[in-house]
DNA sequence: ATGGTCGCATGGCGA
């Protein structure tokens, strides 16, 4: 039975909730994974979206910072968590489908501004979550799917300028060459690269452009990983959300499994 | 032009 599982980088879902519940009234994902909840388990807007029929939610959260959430409309079963570099912060949570299918939503750290461990703790918390990353998957069996803001665009249709943005956080070779290990190690498909495998791509956008739609400078931060036993039948990048009322600066990113 | 804009611990930090 075919499903859609959606992923979107929310920052702060308590402003955003009207936007999430336009999102899940219009497309109508069956699962969808937000990042930067923003707000501890308990402040999470659940009701909001249980009156739609999406009653289903494995959430963890931070005070302000962080925050991942799992909300569906079929069961979930054995939420679970992972405490990437010990840290004991909300950056992934975890559940699986009665069919047996595992979901992972990451959010992995942005890493700051400086490309170098050295001066910068941030970027160094991030390279060793990605690390973490391909550790924890290495053996995993069964059908599963990884999504969320890995906060890493790797390849160069996935950035605006591959050549002004290598010694940008986010598209340095470093935090490519990581991530990619971390992908082959846990035998993951890029889902949406399968189904467009070339051109330019993107999910997110800077607040700080005059005319975001206009520069178009954006990077594919967000992404749907899936083991290569589950079938997948499309994806999808939902630009128009970034251009809605009070937008989030990510798009949420779709793709139909099973 | 090394800025710019968001959201939350309301003010400095993280993105």
């Amino acid at each position: 039975m075919p499903f859609t599982i959606c992923t979107w980088n929310i920052n702060s879902v308590r402003l955003r909730a009207p936007i999430v519940r336009h999102l899940l009234e219009t497309e109508a994902p069956d699962v969808l994974c937000l990042q930067e909840t923003k707000c501890p388990a308990e402040k999470f807007p659940a009701e909001t979206f249980a009156e739609i029929g999406y009653t289903h939610l494995a959430v963890r959260g931070d005070k302000g910072y962080n925050g991942v959430a799992i909300l569906s409309r079929i069961p979930l079963e054995d939420a679970g968590r992972h405490d990437f570099c010990g840290k004991g912060d909300a950056r992934h949570v975890s559940a699986r489908l009665a069919d047996g299918t595992m979901i992972h939503n990451l959010y992995v750290p942005a890493g700051g501004d400086e490309p170098d461990r050295e001066v910068n703790p941030k970027f160094g918390h991030k390279l060793d979550f990605v690390d973490e990353m391909a550790a924890i998957y290495r053996d995993q069996s069964g059908p599963a799917v990884l999504v969320g803001d890995l906060n890493i665009a790797p390849g160069e249709d996935d950035v605006w300028s591959h050549k002004q943005l290598l010694k940008i956080v986010s598209h340095t070779p470093v935090e490519i060459e990581k991530l990619t290990a971390a992908q082959t190690a846990g035998g993951w498909v890029d889902a949406v690269r399968k189904h467009a495998p070339e051109g330019k791509l993107y999910s997110w956008w800077s607040y700080r452009a005059k005319d975001w739609a206009a520069a178009d400078k954006g990077r594919r931060l967000d992404h749907v990983w899936t083991t290569p036993d589950l079938p997948t039948h499309g994806a999808r990048i939902l630009k128009d959300a970034r251009g809605w009322e009070k937008p989030s600066d990510h798009a949420p990113v779709f793709v139909t499994l099973g």
